[in-house]
RNA sequence: GUGGGUGUAGCGUAGUUGGUUAACGCGUCAGAUUGUGGCUCUGAAGACCGUGGGUUCGAGUCCCAUCACUCACCCCA
C-alpha cells in the first residue's frame, strides 16, 4: 500500500477551516470598503499569455514568474494583479467608461524563495483608478483614504501609510547630475531604516560608486523629517533647481492637503522621503504602509502613480494610481502575533440540530425553517453516540444545540440549548429562530484584529 | 539565484560520551457517563527516528550524499 505522502508546497499557505473562516471574513471586509467608495469587482485570468505579463521586460518579474509552455503557447501566471489591468483597460477602453475604478482581490504567483511573509502563492487585494488621457491628482490622495478606511475596519489601528514622489526624488537626482544611476540609489536609501545611515554611505560610495560628499548630500535630503507641514517646508529650499522637482514638490502639496480632507489623521500618515520602492512603474506618488509595531515584516501594502503602463498594449494614453495589500502577509502576521480576534464566531452554522429519532423529517423540516429565517444550520446525520454529537457542536464552536426527539416532534416543538450558557429551552421554531437571531444580533459586531 | 540552520507519532518536543522494549505534552479513539459537550480520571491506538549509502560488534546519535523544510541576503505584498 505505498501512497504519496500528502504535501503542501513550501510558499503556499493552506488554512484549517477556523482561521479560513477569519480569512474569509477578512476578505468580505475588504470587499465592502472598497465598494464603498464606488470601486466595481474585477476579476481576470490567473494565466495569461507570457508575451502580455513580459511585456515590460528584464528585471526581477522576468526571473520570478512562473512560466510553462502548453502545447505551442507560451504562458505565464500573473505576477501581480496591475499588469493584467492594464491588459484588460487597453483591451476594453471602447467599453469602459472613464476613470475606470475597479478592485480585484486575488492570487498572484511569485518563483522565489519562501520566507516568512513570503509567499509564493498569496492574495493581493488592488484598487486602482484608471483615466483616459488624463488622471486628476486628487485621486493620489483618494487612493490612501481608502486604504486607511479599510484598516480601519479590520480593526487595525497601529499603522501608518507613508507617501512620497518618485518626480521629487528623480528631480533631485537630476540636480545630482545622477539620474542613470537613481534607481540603484534609491534601492540602497530604502534600507536605511534597516541598516543605518552608516552603512547606506558605505554602500553608496563603494558599490554605487558615489563621492563621499554626493553621499552625505543624499543622506542629508533623504535624512529630512518631522511633520508633514515641516517636511515639505524644507523641500522647499530645493525648489527652482529642477522642473520635474518643483512639479513633484506641487504634487505632494496637493496629496498632502487632500488626505486630511478625505478623513485620514496627520498620525496615520507621513510625508517620508525615503520611500522610493514598488515595481519601477511608478513615475509620481508613490505609498507604502507599515505596521508600527511590526516594522519587521515590511510593507503590508503599497502602490503609486503610474503614467505609462498601458503603453504596451495601446497607443491611447492610460494614466493610472493603485495600490495593493499583501492580503496573505498581513493575515499571516495578525494571526502569528495573535491579534485576530478568537472571540468571534468561526463555527461553519450557528445552529446544530441533533435528532433523536431514526426518521429525519422533523429534522429536515426544521432546518428547512431555520434556513428560511437565514440562519445558518447544520443537521448531525450519523448514528453516533450523543457525547460524540454533542462534542462536535463543541470542537466547531456552533452556538446553538437542538434536540430533537420523540417528546418534541409531538409537541411540534425543539428543544434548543445554548452551548455557551448551557442553558436549555423548549420552544416553537419561530421562537428558537427569535433567540439565535437576537444572539447573532450580539455577537456578529466584533472586529477581527484586536489591537 | 547566494549563504547558514533543521529533519524523531497528526502537531509541538526530549533523547545524556554511539549501547538493548525511542520518552513526554497536545490532539485522536474508548471507558467512567447508552437524551446532554467543555473539566477530571482510567486505558488504547499511533514512529521502518526524511531518504539512500558508509563507519562500527552495535547508529535516532558519527561521516557522505540526496530530498524536504526553514532563516538571512537579493527582491518584494
Amino acid at each position: 500500500m505505498p501512497v504519496i505522502t500528502p504535501r503542501t508546497l513550501s510558499g503556499f499557505m493552506e488554512l484549517l477551516p477556523g482561521p479560513q473562516q477569519q480569512m474569509e471574513r477578512f476578505l468580505q471586509t475588504l470587499r465592502q470598503t472598497y465598494a464603498l467608495y464606488g470601486f466595481t469587482p474585477l476579476d481576470t485570468p490567473l494565466i495569461e499569455s507570457a508575451e502580455i505579463l513580459l511585456a515590460k521586460g528584464g528585471g526581477e518579474t522576468e526571473k520570478q514568474i512562473y512560466r510553462f509552455q502548453k502545447g505551442d503557447a507560451d504562458l505565464a501566471l500573473r505576477f501581480d494583479l496591475t499588469v493584467p489591468l492594464a491588459k484588460y483597460v487597453a483591451l476594453h477602453a471602447g467599453e469602459l467608461s472613464f476613470p475606470f475604478r475597479r478592485y480585484q482581490i486575488g492570487k498572484v504567483y511569485r518563483g522565489e524563495r519562501a520566507q516568512r511573509g513570503r509567499f509564493r502563492e498569496f492574495y493581493q487585494a488592488d484598487i486602482d483608478i484608471i483615466g483616459d488621457g488624463k488622471l486628476d491628482i486628487s485621486n493620489e490622495a483618494e487612493i490612501p483614504a481608502v486604504i486607511y478606511t479599510t484598516f480601519i475596519r479590520l480593526g487595525l489601528e497601529r499603522f501608518q501609510i507613508r507617501v512620497n514622489n518618485r518626480k521629487i526624488l528623480n528631480g533631485f537626482y537630476a540636480m545630482m547630475g545622477l539620474s542613470d544611476r537613481a534607481g540603484e540609489i534609491m534601492r540602497t536609501v530604502d534600507k536605511l531604516d534597516k541598516i543605518g545611515a552608516e552603512k547606506v554611505k558605505t554602500i553608496l560610495v563603494e558599490d554605487v560608486a558615489l563621492s563621499g560628499e554626493q553621499a552625505e548630500e543624499i543622506l542629508r535630503f533623504i535624512g529630512i523629517r518631522g511633520t508633514n507641514a515641516q517636511v515639505l517646508e524644507a523641500l522647499e529650499s530645493y525648489r527652482g533647481r529642477n522642473e520635474t522637482f518643483d512639479l513633484g514638490l506641487e504634487e505632494l502639496h496637493t496629496v498632502v492637503k487632500y488626505l486630511a480632507a478625505f478623513g485620514v489623521p496627520e498620525s496615520h500618515f507621513a510625508v517620508d522621503l525615503t520611500i522610493a520602492r514598488g515595481l519601477d512603474y511608478y513615475t509620481g506618488t508613490v505609498y507604502e504602509t507599515m505596521m508600527l509595531d511590526h516594522p519587521e515584516i515590511g510593507s503590508i501594502c503599497s502602490g503609486g502613480r503610474y503614467d505609462n503602463l498601458a503603453a504596451y498594449y495601446t497607443d491611447r494614453q492610460l494614466p493610472g494610481v493603485g495600490i495593493s495589500i499583501g492580503v496573505t502577509r498581513l493575515f499571516y502576521v495578525l494571526q502569528e502575533q495573535k491579534l485576530l480576534n478568537g472571540g468571534l464566531n468561526t463555527a461553519p452554522a450557528e445552529v446544530l440540530i441533533l435528532p433523536m429519532t431514526q426518521d429525519l423529517t422533523a429534522a429536515a423540516q426544521a432546518a428547512t425553517f431555520l434556513r428560511g429565517c437565514e440562519i445558518r444550520t447544520q443537521i448531525y446525520t450519523e448514528q453516533k453516540k450523543f457525547k460524540a454529537k454533542m462534542s462536535y457542536a463543541d470542537k466547531l464552536g456552533i452556538p446553538f444545540v437542538a434536540f430533537l426527539g420523540e417528546d418534541e416532534i409531538a409537541q411540534n416543538k425543539i428543544s434548543l440549548k445554548n452551548m455557551q450558557t448551557g442553558e436549555q429551552q423548549l420552544l416553537t421554531l419561530t421562537e428558537a429562530a427569535n433567540v439565535i437571531l437576537e444572539d447573532m444580533r450580539v455577537r456578529n459586531n466584533g472586529k477581527l484584529i484586536r489591537g
